[in-house]
DNA sequence: GCCGTACACAACTAATTGGTTGTGAAACTT
DNA sequence: AAGTTTCACAACCAATTAGTTGTGTACGGC
């Protein structure tokens, strides 16, 4: 994943209301209306908000009769979770080797 | 963690010049000018980036003389990978719940 | 063929973002 | 005491975002 589509997924998560489309999404598919149901906003206003997620690739639509149905897509999701996991993991090395430096050192003090 | 403070977290990762921040940053502590050195921008805009950072409590920041270095804080860098994980958990659920119901359909049909 | 449902496009507005330059303050150096 | 380094505040600007209303279109039901 390049770094700005890495970055539409990052903003794409940053808003609320899109984060309960997803929440949504996640128990099962859903046409706009229905997503846009329990919000106080327009029906315009939540077919924007699944466009930004539509652009993340963090849901694919399909076409059913007139209805254009909703669908969780997690591999982007997925790669998020792993950049953040990515970065962890480095600054977890950092102090591994932190800690080794310590212990070698608390060991030469021993041994002197 | 707020929904709030979890869109600050979505947002400030949204940035690409945000995220080599913090790329260089888990590789050890580093000044404001240290930071905008490799940057195509001036030391305030990297200053500005650095404050999202530190609103989103992604960054920390310390006193050493007319320094202010940086330090990563990953415990928010955690609970959005946390977030993540858990509406990837539940859409998991949902087609284990889908295999189950069809593993059950297909039994069916093999003893009618 | 006409009506309702489901949606999207266009135009507008207000607020936010990401950058700039200019300036000033705090703390160390000499 | 004067100069340098490190950093942030303020004012400004252009582009983007998040919402609105109004309108149009594609599809299925009657």
């Amino acid at each position: 994943m390049t770094t700005d589509e890495l970055s539409l997924v990052f903003a794409a998560l940053a808003d609320p209301t899109r984060r309960a489309i997803l929440e949504r999404l996640a128990r099962g598919d859903a046409t706009v209306n229905q997503l846009a149901e329990p919000f106080a906003m327009s029906q315009q206003a939540v077919s924007k908000h699944v466009k930004v997620l539509e652009k993340a690739r963090l849901v694919q639509r399909t076409r059913a009769a007139q209805s254009r149905p909703c669908a969780l897509d997690t591999v982007r999701l997925d790669a998020a979770a792993d950049w953040i996991a990515e970065h962890r993991r480095v600054w977890a090395d950092r102090y591994d080797r932190l800690d080794e430096h310590l212990a070698r050192l608390r060991a030469g003090e021993e041994t002197r």
